[in-house]
Formats: structure tokens, C-alpha cells, sequence
DNA sequence: CCGGGTTATTTCATAATGTGAAAACGATTA
DNA sequence: TAATCGTTTTCACATTATGAAATAACCCGG
């Protein structure tokens, strides 16, 4: 019978849900072998194309229901067969998404979160992105404390004096991170900001892999921020998210509050979250 | 009992079919809106959006149906409902797109095609990109005739002297096509070379108006070309397919094969043919 | 503030639909 | 040639999706 342990939702139509977990599937099991084929692999890390086989085993599915629901997908072009019978995602998809792109408004997705973050944190939220070698304010949600840390929508900030602009130089690697030290000269703003090329490089590096940046007085005496890095789709870094408080008021304990608007912002511009490992 | 539908598939799954019906259902209704004069509204509406009530009505589906099925396909985030509870494609798209995306490459995908033309037509078929002020030769599919046009892979043209080159610049609009004619001066390649801005830009429109552009020895006497453009998913003309043989071989009855090559690459791409109506 | 018309949602009896075990197929390999 | 593995098709069955109708929510004009 069924031995439907996962239960996903109270209404839903079963062959949907099944199509959804194929298509999740072939997803997964489409992750690109660009840069990954150093010699002396075990055999087993490397991720063979889509077989009917993967994704039934994968799926839960018996093998003839997943075939059948695959093929459904392939008559609608959701999927397509290479010529050695496995399965790939099909290009209707991106005729599809291209429409979701046109409406796709990184302001317009970004605003409702940050009003949330800032609700629940009550301070100040910006989203910034990056041009050239600064960050551009673009979004704001102000704090409604007497005292507040505020940029003017539209005004700059250099990479390295900021939470997001690191994230961004971490970002680009460590040698473009060197070539930005050089071109700028790493202006001192105040006397916390990192004016040496290689603590810089650390501070921004380890920032990206924590998922987190802050900014510790770093552009301004007084003013520290927390920012996370906002991904879309292809897995560009497009923006960042970040909250500035006074010094003394900002907590830790807003971190993970800050990174959950980070992927959550991230999820509506259509990342994914396993990108790569 | 009464049915009266099309059932073009000879086995395929009945929900996915018609999920699909409402997906491109509401990715047709998401276009942009042209010369939509229903209500004289002005301000909060930017898109028209689609509703239970039209979808069903466009599908053919029993309302209740439909809503079930767009009650699945919302739980798997495949569409989302506005507010005002209107259906819009969904940010999965995105992410599973994206993987796509990856995966999809000009060459690769037009090479399949360039050898059918050019085994059915016996002449050289070449792929084309654009470069600033050039097109550019990226790949090819060689004529087996002793007597054939071959043109370097890497080389390049200026716009105004090939077929591709005037898709091009008629997709730029009037202005760019004139400014484009004083920053080169619109050099003659031969006696033919359309030298004049308003000649050039009649043929660069009317020959994009039809679908295909022509080349009468208009880089080299002797040789003729039928330039069709290759759109990719977002809308945006990401290259140009054309075949080229000794003028007095050229045929006219070419015009639909070379056409029929460019839709399919474009259908490679993710273009969707019905873009305005 | 109240009808009346419209649209969205839920319900539920029904059979049409998708299901999956098993068998057939087809490609490799021994 | 037989054996093995993965894919595809078949088919009896009941789970599943269906759609008519009833209900709820919504929107306007009076």
C-alpha cells in the first residue's frame, strides 16, 4: 500500500508533489563539473548525469512511476533526455522563468523583509549594492528610535569601510581584493577601519564564509553594523543586507536574524540553497 | 464522456498536462501589456494579472479544477499568489532555471542545427555574435562543395556589410543605428555596401520586420548571405545564424529553412515564440 | 448598511485516472 | 549464448483526481 511516511501538506495533488521531488532531483543531480576534475577522486563524489534509476531510488518513487512522470515532463519539455536516456532539466523552464525575472524587483522583494528585521530588531536595515569599487544605498527601514544611525538612499561608501563591502571584496577572491588595495589606497575613515591588504583579505574572507560581516566603527566612530551577503538565481553575489546601530546597542544575538533576511531575500530572488559545497 | 479536447500526446499524465496548460495560461497573461484598455486605471496597476475566473476560462478547465490544481503548484511554489489572490509564475522557476542556464550553450545547442541546414541546403552556414560595432564568427558548419564561402572562425565584419550585422542594427532602434553610421562612417566594402544612414536603416528594419536579412555582395562580390537573428530566452538577440554561397547559387526558397534553424535555436534557447500579441 | 451579482473555495459522490507489480525489452558484459 | 542490469510497457485495481453543486467571501451600487 502506501508507505507515505512524508506527508507534505494538507491539499495537495500527488502526482505534483511527485513531479515537484523529480524535479528537485534532477536539479540536485545536475551540479556542474566545472573546476572539479582533480584526479584521484574516490569514484563516488563525482555526480553522474540523471538515470531513472538516481532519481527513483532518490525520489522514493517506484521505478515505473517515476518513468511515467518523467515522461509526462518530457512531453511538456520540463525535461529533456540526453541521448544516453538521462534526464535533465528542459528549456521551457527558462522560457518560464524569464517571466519571472522581468518582475523580479530586488527593492520590492527586499523591502517587506527589511521592514520585518527592522520591526523585530528596531533598527535601522539598509540594502546596498555594489558599484565599482563602493556600495550603493539603495533600500532603507529606518529605525524610529530618537536616536538612530541613517544613509541618504543614493549616497556611497567604499568597500572595505562596510559589512556588505567586504562581504563583496571576499567575494571577488583574494587577488582582486589585493588589486582593490592598490587602486584605493585603503583610506582610513576612522581609526578602526583595515588599511593593511591581508588583514583586510582575512576579515573579509572569513566574514563571507561565516555567512556574516560586521562593521565595527569601521566608516564611522560609533556605528556598527551587521550585513549579509543577497544572492539570485545564478549565485551572483547582487546585493547586501545589513543593520547599523550605535556602537554600544548593537547585539550578537541579532546575527542570526540577519542572516535569516539574508536568505530569506536571497530565496525570493530564486537562489537555492545548496549551491555548492 | 464529453471529451472534446486535443489530446496530441499518446500517453501522458492528464494533471501535468493541464498544469502545464495553466502555467503557460498565466506566463501569457503575465506579458507585458499592450493596448490592454479594459479599465482606465492609472498608477498601482503595472501588470495585468491573472485570475481564477480568466485561467479557467483560457484552459478550458473547470474552475475547481483549476483551483486545485494551482493550489498545488502554489504549495511547491511553482506560482504565487498575489494579495489580491491573482496567480503569478512562481520564484521556483527560477532556481530550477538557473540550473539551465548552466548548462545551455550557444554553440553547443546551434551546432545540431548548422549541420542540418547545411546538409540540406549544401552551402556554409555560419553562427554569428555580436562585438561592439562587428559581428563575430563563432562557429560553423562548412559547405562540402569544392567552390564554398568560409569564413575564419574568430574573424570579424563590421554590422553594415552582413545579413546578421543589419538584424542588429535594426534591433537597435533608429538612433543607435545612426549614431552607429557616424562612428564608422559606414565604410564600402564593395559597390554594393549600403553607405547611405536612412538606406541602411530601411533595409535593417524591414529586414528584421520579415525575419531574415539578405547580404547581396554587400562585403565581398560573389557572395551572398540569408541572416536570420537567434533570440534567447529574456527577449534579447544573443546571435545571428546565416548561410553563404556564391551569389548565382543563393535560392530564395532558403529563406524558410535558414528561418525554421533560427526558430528552433532560439526554441534551444529558451525563447518563447509568442512573445506580443 | 443592505441586497444581488460575481468570483473564489470547499464538499463529496463518482469513475476516471494514475498506480505499481510483474513481465517484456534491450543493451552490455561474461 | 546466457546472465545481468536498467528501462519501458502492460494491465488489473483502488487510489486519486474530478466536477457539479453548495458555500463562502468579495465587491458594488443603491
Amino acid at each position: 500500500m502506501n508507505k507515505s511516511s512524508k506527508d507534505t501538506s494538507v491539499s495537495s495533488i500527488q502526482v505534483i508533489d511527485r513531479m515537484m521531488m523529480l524535479l528537485d532531483a534532477i536539479a540536485a543531480n545536475d551540479a556542474p563539473a566545472s573546476g572539479d576534475t582533480r584526479a584521484g577522486n574516490t569514484g563516488t563524489t563525482f555526480r553522474p548525469p540523471a538515470s531513472l534509476k538516481v532519481l527513483s531510488a532518490e525520489t522514493g518513487l517506484h521505478p515505473s512511476t517515476a518513468h511515467r512522470i518523467l515522461a509526462a515532463l518530457s512531453n511538456n519539455k520540463l525535461v529533456e533526455r540526453t541521448e544516453a536516456g538521462h534526464y535533465q532539466l528542459g528549456i521551457k523552464l527558462l522560457s518560464l522563468a524569464s517571466r519571472v525575472q522581468e518582475r523580479v524587483d530586488l527593492r520590492r522583494e527586499a523591502l517587506p523583509i527589511m521592514d520585518r528585521l527592522r520591526s523585530a530588531l528596531g533598527e535601522t536595515v539598509n540594502l546596498t549594492v555594489r558599484e565599482g569599487d563602493e556600495v550603493v544605498y539603495v533600500e532603507r527601514a529606518s529605525s524610529h528610535k530618537t536616536i538612530r544611525v541613517e544613509q541618504v538612499i543614493g549616497s556611497r561608501a567604499p568597500l572595505h569601510v562596510t559589512a556588505v563591502g567586504k562581504l563583496f571584496l571576499a567575494h571577488d577572491g583574494h587577488a582582486a581584493c589585493q588589486t582593490y588595495a592598490q587602486r584605493t589606497g585603503l583610506i582610513a575613515y576612522t581609526i578602526n577601519t583595515l588599511t593593511h591588504t591581508e588583514s583586510l583579505w582575512h576579515a573579509a574572507r572569513d566574514a563571507l564564509q561565516q555567512g556574516y560581516a560586521l562593521d565595527n566603527e569601521e566608516a564611522e566612530i560609533g556605528v556598527g553594523c551587521i550585513g549579509v551577503p543577497v544572492w539570485d538565481a545564478s549565485g551572483a553575489m547582487v546585493a547586501g543586507l545589513s543593520i547599523s546601530a550605535p556602537i554600544q546597542r548593537r547585539r550578537d544575538e541579532w546575527i542570526p536574524h540577519v542572516m535569516e533576511a539574508g536568505v530569506q531575500l536571497s530565496g525570493r530572488l530564486g537562489y537555492h540553497i545548496r549551491e555548492r559545497d
